[in-house]
DNA sequence: TAAGACAATAATGTCGACATTTTTATATTT
DNA sequence: AAATATAAAAATGTCGACATTATTGTCTTA
């Protein structure tokens, strides 16, 4: 019935391992921290709520060891936080904490621009093209397919960042923004209607290429901070938690 | 005989739990989480090296489900690789990711010092004096015990980042920091005898504070470039890896 | 009625055991 | 003798069981 004792049964991991990336050659505990990485960004499990062992056990038909293996994975990104016998809970989020995360990753996203202008070349400025236009043809079905399209909107920023060449800071990069994540998703559950923030969004895009293009790196800075902040300025000054 | 159910025992958890700072709140897997990563810092289990479970188990004295949490929490900081069904090993270390390494270190530091700047209070410069006095008060025993030294180099060091008051990029420095610190051990190991190298350190320092003190942004960055990429261009000149 | 002590319940953290897989050693064949 | 196939050995990954600890509910008492 567990994953790994039946891998050859496709029937019992299937309605498990459909659900994201989850390699066929990651062991049980490292598929299970996905799983569970998903559930607390997307808000499954709320913030600092109580993760009960039987709770799990149930819910991806595991055992307790790897599911202990995987929770202590999200212990160091700081996902989850844990108590000598008092088990895993989900980390509490704040507006400090929120404040903090958007405006350090703010500060990573300028530094790999500035740097992926440096070093950038034509296969860098491909790519972006491309990531753009792949984004920009999904537009339309914004409304039906948010995550998809939020899916090929990271790609884009993944594509202008990874021009920086630095596996150090692209792994940097790539957790705060997994923490920053939490925060977006309680909030696009809100203002998903608000059509015009996309809108804005797009000329930001188009600015930014410009600017990134032109190698003008001033503005592209100046550019990707608004357009990190920006939207996150709402959610500051919403009082709905803490 | 194990850590956690004897833990009245002070006999023979003192051994173990003598080594470094493993508070008594944390559950074992912490503590030995704690030990596994100075031993991999310290460089006991070289790079590359396969983590049987069977000398793990006797080096530090606990079964096994509390080993593979603590190998699961070093997996995310990229200080062990994991394959599935043949175990864990020590991430390899190779020159280019040194390099990368030391770049971003500087980026992140020269970042934090930018904000440190404008955020910093009298507090932050009077904990960067205190810690300036009480590492320059070492100095002269430098080579009977280098680690205390280098332990008020880091405090100096990040009594100056503190001011950046972000808790997030404070986490993403110390996490480079230690990555780092495997790297420089090996290196040491072989240069500590070379004085002239931290007497030129001290002389950047007290050029840093300087800086920090008259808020001169351009200059402090410049030095705290140096004063981290000075020393690892020996490293990587050397041709002794990868 | 409210506060505190005590017992019952539930949950955590670790170990030993078992099935599966990888690695090593041996034997066989060309 | 070298290479392949086979068998033995060791190591990994997971689960169930047990001791310890926290939490909840109940009962007593002021």
């Amino acid at each position: 019935m567990s994953i790994q004792t039946k891998m050859t049964d496709s029937s019992t991991t299937t309605p498990i391992n459909s659900a994201d990336s989850a390699k066929q050659t990651d062991n049980c505990a490292a598929q299970i921290m996905g799983l569970l990485k998903q559930d607390i960004l997307n808000g499954y499990f709320k913030p600092g709520e109580k993760l009960r062992m039987n709770r799990l056990k149930e819910r991806y038909n595991v055992g307790i060891s790897p599911l202990r293996e995987a929770l202590s994975q999200l212990l160091i990104e700081q996902l989850v936080i844990v108590e000598n016998q008092r088990g895993f809970t989900v980390h509490p989020i704040s507006k400090t904490e929120m404040i903090d995360i958007y405006q350090t990753r703010a500060h990573i996203e300028q530094l790999c621009i500035e740097l992926a202008i440096e070093r950038g070349n034509d296969d860098w400025e491909a790519g972006i093209i491309a990531a753009a236009h792949s984004m920009r043809k999904f537009h339309p079905k914004l409304e039906q397919e948010p995550q998809e399209w939020e899916r090929r909107h990271q790609a884009f920023h993944t594509a202008i960042a990874s021009g920086c060449e630095s596996p150090t800071l692209l792994h940097v990069r790539r957790s705060l923004y997994e923490k920053a994540s939490r925060y977006r998703n309680l909030w696009l559950q809100d203002n998903m209607q608000q059509r015009t923030v996309f809108d804005d969004n797009q000329k930001e895009h188009d600015a930014l290429i410009d600017a990134l293009i032109e190698k003008d790196t001033v503005n592209a800075k100046a550019i990707i901070k608004a357009h990190l902040l920006g939207p996150s300025r709402l959610l500051w000054q919403s009082t709905s938690f803490d």
